[in-house]
DNA sequence: TATCAATGTAAGTAAGTACTTACACATTAA
DNA sequence: TTAATGTGTAAGTACTTACTTACATTGATA
């Protein structure tokens, strides 16, 4: 509290908005919406409870402005370009390994939005599959332009983007949402690879 | 709750039993356990707020035996040796339609688990995961059955059991649990039966 | 007929909840 | 010096929560 006085008056406001943003996250994400109470939130960010309120009128309010300052775009758009000129192997392995990263990064926001999907859908659902829709065009892209090389064959790239998403998606949740990496972790890199080839070879034995 | 009074009363507990559970779970999962009231749960189960006490003694009793009361094995087990005389194929499609009709059955119960792993994981990993690995162990099974008849390429059983996995589950997650069916449908007959081809041939063109 | 088990009704307790109001204090800008 | 801004302290409101206690009611059984 002493710590905010220091900072310069300008900052000020916006330095305390971030530390109830920030607790506000860690907390929802771990104890859900109704769990979660105001108070806690604003000790454990080092600010009267009053302060929380004057900043953002209401729990509700609080939850959605959590939502939406945390929902960054991934910067996986920019890796495709530098995908496309890579050894398509190499490419997937790239691509999966920053998808994880980013994945890792919005973890909380995940969780969150996991959790009010489901108590007020009409609310959230088309902001979590429009960020959704997004991610998968970017994986889509990829494989249509390979496509059109000729490098793979022709299955359909939505689906094709879907597979590749479950597959690192489902790792990053089995891992990190439900703690997997706390019961029996997996070794990422080797799954990472091991996942990559399959997607490229199928699982089938005799072919070429 | 006159109906309650009809039934035998040698039954009569366990149905009061059941009635307050199957509430219990649709309100834990849309809901929340904080978010979820006793007093909601047993007015929907058409008891008094008493009774639901005097069977479970606490909210937090009632949450353990609803998720012990629902965590039921999947008939996916049985399906195993007749999988093995179908063509690979035909097998897949059918252990991913029984796998995505167990996930529908057991859906407000994932959703439970979800968040509960979240707010008291030392209580629930264990369950969740040991629940998990059983799930994995048919796929896997199926996958070195089929490596030793030479009908599969060398490949990690326990990663492809998580890839096959990985495509279903996530499917499931987003059109049931996160709502993507109410925001732009997936057609499941069309998804499964590409998905199941990736699985089998993988993207590359150039094979065969 | 009397007993017993499962339920209901009703009232209440102690604690917590989101949120408000009123006032004081410190820092900066005019 | 004064005014404005962002914050803290403190008290309080109206409501909800999990859970309890005491007593009445019902239906089957012994």
């Amino acid at each position: 509290m002493a710590i905010v006085r220091k900072v310069k008056p300008v900052e000020r406001f916006s330095v305390t908005r971030e530390r109830i943003l920030d607790t506000a996250i860690g907390l929802f994400s771990t104890k859900g919406y109704s769990g979660a109470t105001t108070r806690e939130i604003a000790q454990q960010a080092g600010v009267a409870e009053v302060t929380l309120f004057r900043h953002f009128t209401s729990k509700e309010k609080l939850l959605e402005a959590v939502i939406s300052h945390y929902s960054a775009i991934p910067g996986l758009k920019s890796f495709l370009p530098k995908a496309l000129e890579m050894p398509y192997e190499e490419a997937l392995v790239g691509m999966a390994d920053m998808f994880l990263d980013t994945l890792v990064q919005i973890k909380d926001w995940i969780r969150v939005m996991h959790a009010e999907v489901q108590r007020s859908p009409d609310k959230f659902i088309a902001i979590y599959h429009s960020f959704l829709d997004e991610l998968l065009e970017i994986f889509a892209s990829y494989f249509r332009e390979l496509q059109k090389r000729g490098v793979l064959r022709n299955f359909d790239p939505d689906l094709g983007a879907r597979v590749f998403h479950s597959m690192f998606y489902c790792f990053f949740n089995m891992e990190e949402l439900l703690g997997r990496k706390k019961y029996r972790p997996t070794d990422r890199t080797k799954a990472v690879r091991e996942f990559v080839s399959l997607f490229i070879r199928g699982t089938l034995a005799t072919q070429g």
